[in-house]
This record gives structure tokens, C-alpha cells and sequence, in this order.
DNA sequence: CTCACTACTAAGGAATCCTAAATATTGTCA
DNA sequence: TGACAATATTTAGGATTCCTTAGTAGTGAG
């Protein structure tokens, strides 16, 4: 009798799959609610917040369109709203006349600080939860996305334990392990980046040295 | 110098969050390259997983738009397209000639069971995780959505921590200290549900004893 | 100078979303 | 009973998201 829930029920995986659903469930709902409130849409919001993390430098078509995971029809769709918007500007690279630069005007940048593109509900209740957790949670999301781009399943994270600056577990202080070479300077995994803007890919071997390095401390 | 990171970076739960989101882009673009590949969406897809928790009931309209967490008119909209594809029935029914149920068909139910609307990417990427980070990440997921259903951000969550048949530890054996009185058996942390189609949610009072209950003994 | 390739746009169509305004039914209360 | 509020759903209308397929330029290799 026992037995009867553990043989009638799915294995725990997707159980944290349904619960990952939930959530996705949540971001979109509220995504499209933020919507309707602010006059952008959640699909713009994203490509703002790209945008916004490049500044300056700028994004094509086909490296946004790779980044929002959609195709490059769609993308082209986007910008060119958000063109009519008057929020981003359309450039065509003077160096291969091929491809277009797009960049945040003044008020595109304004939205975009705004917070569009940004979930704040989520992370408002993600710090409902103890820092512990909060660490944990991180250090598992890091590592299926990690899964989630060696199987080519998502396009693009800037990672710091995909990064060529990243030194993992050379510092003996458990609360700053690691060293960034880019700013120089310790941190420890509360710090870990998703999406870096200064994130440069590490060579093939280097990365997988470091995955190990880092991971074989792992406090979880 | 140490604290140069600590200062330009924001606040761990925006990691968090940063997280997620990649892991719902990657829920967004999958359920896309499977919809071209299967002709189903993802709207279509989570409609008929849900009508398929249901079989035997069905479900009303504005049932099926708040779980969904849609509106009434884009609820109506798939349900249509549904109907057309023969997947779904629409049904008066006789107690409140207002109300529409919606069940499916034989067709519907094969689609359903072909796994529509199930990211099973996710599941095997999951599944690379030890037992105990998959533990751990349920738990927190759980918390979570707790959260944001008692802020109405979500829908409808058929949790076994807001059940009314649940009984957490109420047995002293750690592999399963809780109880279901719909099945009448014990059983552990990781056969917690996310969706239960059992579910009957517990009265204000006894789910806030439950869910502190439940959590003095938490192993994270 | 041609041909393959690359970056992007256009065309076309289905779905996903919303708000606002019907429509039909039910329940309430005088 | 009869008006009126409330409820469940649909219609209408429009913007966006999303795809596939088919152009159109521009680049680069030979």
C-alpha cells in the first residue's frame, strides 16, 4: 500500500518540470498584464532589455534574433515596430553593407530603464526565499542552463562558467572562491552571472576544466 | 577592491531571475520548433494536457482562461481552432444553459497522450541533476508559487501543499513523513505535486498550519 | 565575372493576445 | 411577475507574435 503513490505517480523530474511550467505560466501572464499597462510588448520588452545591455556597441539582426530564440522573420518584425515606435534606430554596417546595426534612441533607452523586459514580481518573490535557497536555486539554474546550450536547446548565455575571464576556486575564502579577470577583482557564487555583457566564450578545454574546478566544491 | 564586484553588480535574487528567464526562453522557442513539427502550439498544447487532467469532467470556459491564464476571448479562440481540428467538444450544459463544457475527443485525447504541451527537453535536462538537487529545486519551486498564489500572480495551482487531503508529517520516517488521505498512503518530499487533478484546496486556516508544518522539518 | 553564400526583407497565413461591446441566461428583489 | 444586476461566453476589431517560403542585396572565392 505503501508503494501505491511511488508506482502511480511520474518520476520527480517532471514534477520540477510542472513546476518550471508554473513559473514560465506566471512570467507570461504577468509579461502580457505589463503589457497592456506600459505599452510594450513582452517580446519588445526582451529586445529592449538586449539592447540595453549593449549600448554602444549595438546588436545585428541575426545575433538578436539568435538571442530571443526566435527566427529572423520575427525579429525583423520587432524592430521594425519598435522602429515605428521611434524607440530603436536601424544602421546599415558601412563595413558589410549586408547587415543592419540596431541601437536604443534616447526614449527606447528610457523604456528600457524603465524595467521593460524585466519580471519584478519574480524577483520580489525569489527574495521572499532565504539567501541559502536563493544560492541554491541559482547554482541548479546554472547548471541545466549549462545543460541547456551544450544540447544547443538555447541560444546564447554569458555565463560565467562559460567565460575565458572566469577563474573558478582559486581563493581559499569560501565566500569569494573565484576571480573574474575582466574586473579583476574575488566573488563568490552569489555573484555568478546568467548574462554578462562582458562575457567572452573560454576555449573548449578551458571551460571544461573549469565546470569541474568549479564544480567539485559545490556547498548545495 | 574586493567589493568593486559586490558593488556594480545587482542583488542575487536578479541572478535568480535571470535564471529563469533564460530557462522559459528556452521552454518558449522548444514549444515553437515542436509546434512545426507536431502542428500543435503551445496555447494548444497546455489546453489539451489540461483537458486531459480532466477526462471525464471536462472543463468550463472561463475554467480552462484562468488556468491557462488568458482571457475569456483567447480562451474562446482555441477552443475554436480546437473544435475545428477536431480535437475538442463543446457542450451546453443542462444545469446552466450559460456554461460551455469542453471535453475531448478521441483524436484530442491521442494528441494529448503524444505529449503535447509536455516540455520533455526539460525533463531530460532535469534529470541530469542528482536526486538531491532535483529534491531541492522542487522545494523551492513549491515555495515559490506558494508566494505567488498568495499574491494572485498565478492561476491556479493544485499543490499538495494547499490540499486538503494533505497531512505533512505526520510519520517519523524521513523517506515519507506525509500523508494523502485521498489515496490513504504515505509518502515523501519528492512525490510532491505541482498539479494535482485531485487537488481540493484546504481551508485558509488548516493550509497555513500545513505549510508551516511542513516547513519546520525542511532538509534543503 | 560568375556562383555560392550570407544578411536581411517581403509576402502570406495561422495563432496569440488584448479591450470593448454584444448576447443569452440566471438569479434577485420589489 | 417583471425589471435589473450578475454571470458565462461570443463577436468584433486590431496589434503582435510566430512561422515558412521566396525574394533581394551584398560579399567573397575561384
Amino acid at each position: 500500500m505503501a508503494d501505491k503513490l511511488e508506482n502511480t505517480t511520474e518520476p520527480l523530474s517532471n514534477r520540477v518540470v510542472a513546476g518550471l511550467q508554473k513559473i514560465g505560466l506566471a512570467m507570461k501572464s504577468q509579461a502580457w498584464k505589463e503589457a497592456n499597462r506600459r505599452r510594450v510588448t513582452p517580446l519588445q520588452g526582451q529586445t529592449l532589455a538586449l539592447l540595453r545591455m549593449r549600448v554602444g556597441r549595438g546588436a545585428t539582426m541575426s545575433a538578436l534574433a539568435q538571442e530571443l530564440a526566435v527566427t529572423l522573420p520575427t525579429a525583423s518584425d520587432v524592430i521594425r515596430t519598435l522602429e515605428v515606435k521611434g524607440w530603436v534606430r536601424k544602421k546599415r554596417s558601412k563595413v558589410d553593407r549586408r547587415v543592419i546595426t540596431i541601437t536604443l534612441t534616447a526614449e527606447g533607452m528610457r523604456k528600457a530603464d524603465g524595467g521593460a523586459g524585466w519580471p519584478d514580481f519574480l524577483a520580489a518573490v525569489a527574495d521572499q526565499l532565504p539567501v541559502a535557497e536563493q544560492e541554491s536555486l541559482l547554482r541548479i539554474l546554472i547548471k541545466m542552463i549549462r545543460t541547456l546550450q551544450e544540447r544547443s536547446e538555447i541560444p546564447v548565455a554569458r555565463m560565467c562558467v562559460t567565460c575565458c575571464y572566469f577563474r573558478p576556486r582559486v581563493y581559499d575564502d569560501p565566500e569569494r572562491p573565484h576571480h573574474c579577470d575582466f574586473v579583476n577583482a574575488p566573488f563568490g557564487d552569489r555573484l555568478l552571472r546568467i548574462d554578462c555583457a562582458e562575457h567572452e566564450p573560454a576555449a573548449k578545454a578551458q571551460a571544461e576544466r573549469n565546470w569541474k574546478t568549479f564544480n567539485q566544491g559545490s556547498r548545495l
